[in-house]
DNA sequence: TGGGCATATATTGTCGACATTAGTCATTTT
DNA sequence: AAAATGACTAATGTCGACAATATATGCCCA
């Protein structure tokens, strides 16, 4: 398992973790209003740290801010989810190809060992990969590519709201084992330096990871 | 020319704009610490907007901010550009293929218009092109594309940076008429749907770009 | 009865003061 | 002399109160 490291330093830090995650969760529902003062009492922190959480989420496009009105919670769409997909599949694409280029043979071996435990457990049955590895092994793969930008809008910003829609949306699938022999021809296509294929394979991978939540959208 | 109606409502919304454009073109330097006191003083308004304004800047990844330290504006560096420019392929490549897929005939045509009012800009001797055509260009295929992530990640935040970077460093460029047949092509690709061309060409575009600005870094 | 306008209320925007932290510099100790 | 420690200072973090704005309520008028 992967440490993200984010500690909270700040009481608005703790407090835009714990927002963020009651929002990703579900606690607070999607497309809710966010009440300054009602949250103020709530967390027990002032308006101040509040404004300051809420503009974080809003920067995560997580939440959305009209002035002099408020801070809703963003809804959750088919058409949202299409157009949320449409950046990943650029950006981690992007991602594949300069992690070809830029990781180092040491990352990439200790890459190759984090799938090998993956497999161990999808062998054992052990399903709950989905939750945990898939989600270590994109992030690998963003941080490999040296990119201060692609990291940060991808981890700090779209990451979370993935999340989103994949608990509210109850994601299980059975999409575990293809999923995982997909990342094998990834990672072998990063370990041969090829950063054409990798990119392809990667958007590929993110186009059918669309079309599976798509399908538990339309008729789930 | 366009309008980017980017209104502001709020203090902190006009301050946010103002200290955006000092630091773009380079009036508060690159790298300097930006000091929330000194601000509040300077443009006459409380810290409170000044650190919401300071906050959204660091959205912008114009600014970068520690806890209990303060906000610095970033550097320029030839990594920091080349990071830049391999996030706008990614995305503007992306943005040209969804464009091809989703804008309207009507706005297509629009677009060429566009087009053909700046070759006679051209062909007249104005290279002013440059500053002007370029950017309406990119932001109505970046628009074209319908996806709020991608026009938001670019319009709102890299667009700034790399106007700083063609700024501080003194853009003028023999390319314009290069880049102006590139931008027919592209446009062709669109009118024509074919997706795979658009984002290939697109693509293209921004390496050429970016190889420019980058020859002008290191030796000019 | 329906629509527009004025008032009322509740929320967000802004402010100045206080609390807390990081960084500096002098002092002390080994 | 060098390193560690302690207070001092100047900045950021946090707070509660006030001002400005949007929405809701109810009244008036056609």
């Amino acid at each position: 398992m992967l440490a993200k490291s984010e500690q909270a330093i700040t009481n608005a830090d703790r407090t835009f973790f714990q927002l963020r995650k009651d929002i990703v969760e579900g606690i607070i529902p999607a497309g809710s209003k966010l009440s300054e003062m009602e949250l103020s009492t709530k967390y027990e922190v002032s308006r101040a740290v509040i404004r300051e959480a809420i503009n974080r989420l809003a920067t995560c496009h997580l939440v959305e801010r009209k002035a002099n009105v408020g801070a809703r919670v963003v809804a959750l769409s088919p058409e949202g989810l299409i157009q949320l997909y449409q950046v990943r599949e650029a950006l981690e694409g992007m991602a594949a190809r300069l992690a070809a280029r830029y990781m180092s043979d040491e990352e990439i071996a200790d890459m190759q060992a984090l799938l090998d435990s993956h497999f161990d457990k999808v062998k054992d049955g052990q399903s709950y990969y989905q939750e945990a590895g898939d989600v270590d092994f994109h992030y690998r793969i963003v941080t490999g590519s040296k990119n201060d930008h692609l990291i940060s809008v991808l981890v700090d910003g779209l990451y979370h709201l993935v999340r989103m829609y994949r608990v509210q949306l109850g994601m299980a699938g059975p999409r575990v084992s293809t999923a995982f022999d997909e990342h094998r021809h990834i990672v072998n296509a990063i370990a041969n330096r090829d950063e054409e294929l990798a990119e392809m394979l990667m958007r590929r991978h993110i186009l059918y990871s669309k079309n599976n939540i798509e399908k538990k959208l339309n008729h789930g």
